[in-house]
DNA sequence: TAGATATATAATTAATTCTTATCTAAAGTC
DNA sequence: GACTTTAGATAAGAATTAATTATATATCTA
């Protein structure tokens, strides 16, 4: 299928001398012996079944053949130049995309921050952001749709050895009241208040319900009989509707800082109670990080990560599918 | 100067990768091992110092740099491809140009009809006409700005052994008059009627004013006491003028057959005097011609020969500067 | 006609790029 | 979970391609 006739090579050596006007001359351009040409030339010809200069005078004159491939082979070599430029851009973060994962509360209230970060340091990138459910985010990292992703759930089992998970950061949850219910004048209340307060969560499926469900069992707390009067999808649908007295919900504190300094929205702690969840950077550990990736891990994710997990996440900007490694020994060669 | 870090080949196995999801079958598609394939990738993603598959699952996935890489890249191997259809086109003659030159009188009443012929053969050929002087058109030759000329006249003596001259037809030469002129009526005037005559003519430099001078001087004809009333710079300029009663001219016979038709122009002969030139094709002999202008001195010059020169032109048919002789060595082995 | 310059040719060597054979790792099977 | 299948990597040798040096030929210049 569809040989090409000529090489990138060929088409230089054309170039070079139409632009020197000899055969000799171009080979000294090209830094090679003046044969060498000679040979280049005839074989294309021979391919081509045409000839390309008459020679003999002074200097060698185009055919019109000859001035037709040397057209084209312009057009050519300038888009291969393109290409090379394309290349570098992309690796000197001038150019290229990022795409990052992220579940609703990171989604909405964590990447935004980091992408504003990242945008201002390398503009020329551009930053994707998609906000999925933890299963799909997690999918998209192992399938290489994502580069990588924020999440605070639980990676489903099946992926669990394709993608590498780095505990992150903390994510504290707060229940949040609007400021005239009667819960809300206490800073703290007790666990068997919360079977007093009617919900507002997100649907059963989320994680972030399954996470907290988990939590409040593990503190001996019955999540069957928390009363649920009302299910939305968008975290900020449920801080509009607890504010609007409709009732209360467990949310993650970064997700209600402006509300709380406004005074629009309650937090109440719970006696003894801590709901902390651990978000997680996921990548998907068979793949090769783009450079931009490998710049988002190493610059933008430290700024946000609980200093406890810090050395987890070097060690990961350490460890892109090996590569450069080999190229080391390479050239070492 | 811009070395280009990959081959056409190199692409090509990209493209194929991608297109049949594994190393493997490209391998096939392309008729080589699959060894050939990885080793060519590597090369390629040492050359560019980036990966460009992650492999290791059921089929290779492009990175990013190799997405970007295969859109340029298919972008390239589509311009070869177009290149390849223009050199072909070109030598179907379902392309490319012609630049035939020819002297004032060849050109303006010969070669029309020929260029006719030849765009109603090769409607895709671009046809160009040049009209100059018979020194201005050898010298075009000589220097390959036209592929093949028709002159009326001799060619300057510094080109005689870098063109190639063949005799091709004869021109002859008539006196026309006014049809009112008292000579007009006459089928014959005798050599000494031609002094009572005032001539128009083209200036005294042009080819065809010599040959005139040098024919009627071999006549016995003093050329010095010819008046010479009017000297013009086209002949449809001194048809117009003889027409009009200003004088006499010689032209081309074949110039005038629509005048003596209309019985505008009257041709008288001359009691024992032909004048006649000879036209010449001329080529540049070591220059290799097009198909094009290959195809117009085998299709189209002979139709308007004088008999007698025809095997001239069949040899010069013939003898294209060596080229599809080696071709054909070449193939032997 | 001699000298300089440009291209072609030939023989040799160098470099590249295949191929075959073998190996490793992942994915699907029973 | 061992077994087969499949994709890709690796190594060694063969084949092809392309370079080099040296030399020949032809053209232009003086």
């Amino acid at each position: 299928m569809s040989e090409i006739p000529f090489s990138l090579d060929q088409l230089r050596i054309l170039k070079a001398i139409a632009e020197e006007g000899s055969f000799k001359k171009a080979a000294d351009s090209l830094f090679v012996s003046q044969p060498a040409i000679s040979l280049q030339i005839q074989n294309l010809e021979k391919q081509l079944s045409v000839p390309l200069f008459d020679r003999g005078g002074r200097k060698a004159q185009l055919t019109e053949a000859g001035s037709l491939l040397l057209a084209y082979g312009e057009k050519i070599i300038t888009l291969c130049q393109e290409t090379c430029r394309a290349l570098e851009d992309l690796q000197n973060l001038q150019g290229g995309t990022l795409i990052v994962g992220a579940s609703q509360t990171t989604g909405t209230y964590l990447l935004p921050r980091m992408i504003g970060l990242f945008h201002q340091k390398y503009p020329y990138v551009s930053v994707q952001l998609q906000v999925h459910s933890t299963r799909r985010t997690s999918w998209a990292v192992a399938n290489g749709q994502v580069d990588l992703a924020i999440i605070g759930g639980e990676v489903p089992s099946e992926l669990q050895d394709v993608l590498q998970i780095i505990p992150y950061a903390e994510d504290e949850l707060a229940l949040i009241l609007p400021p005239n219910h009667p819960l809300a004048e206490k800073e703290t209340i007790s666990k068997e208040d919360l079977y007093n307060l009617q919900y507002i969560t997100l649907d059963s499926q989320s994680t972030i319900r399954k996470v907290i469900d988990q939590i409040l069992t593990r503190c001996q707390i019955n999540t069957n009989e928390l009363k649920v009067g009302m299910e939305l999808n968008s975290i900020e649908a449920i801080k509009n509707a607890v504010q609007s007295g409709l009732g209360a919900a467990f949310v993650s504190v970064t997700a209600i800082e402006k509300e709380l300094k406004m005074g629009i929205l309650r937090r109440v702690h719970i006696q003894d109670v801590e709901i902390k969840r651990i978000l997680s950077v996921i990548v998907n550990s068979n793949r090769y990080r783009s450079k931009a990736a490998e710049a988002f891990i190493k610059e933008i994710l430290p700024q946000f990560a609980s200093e406890q997990f810090l050395p987890e996440l070097e060690k990961l900007s350490k460890n892109n599918k090996q590569f450069l490694d080999k190229q080391v020994e390479i050239k070492d060669n």
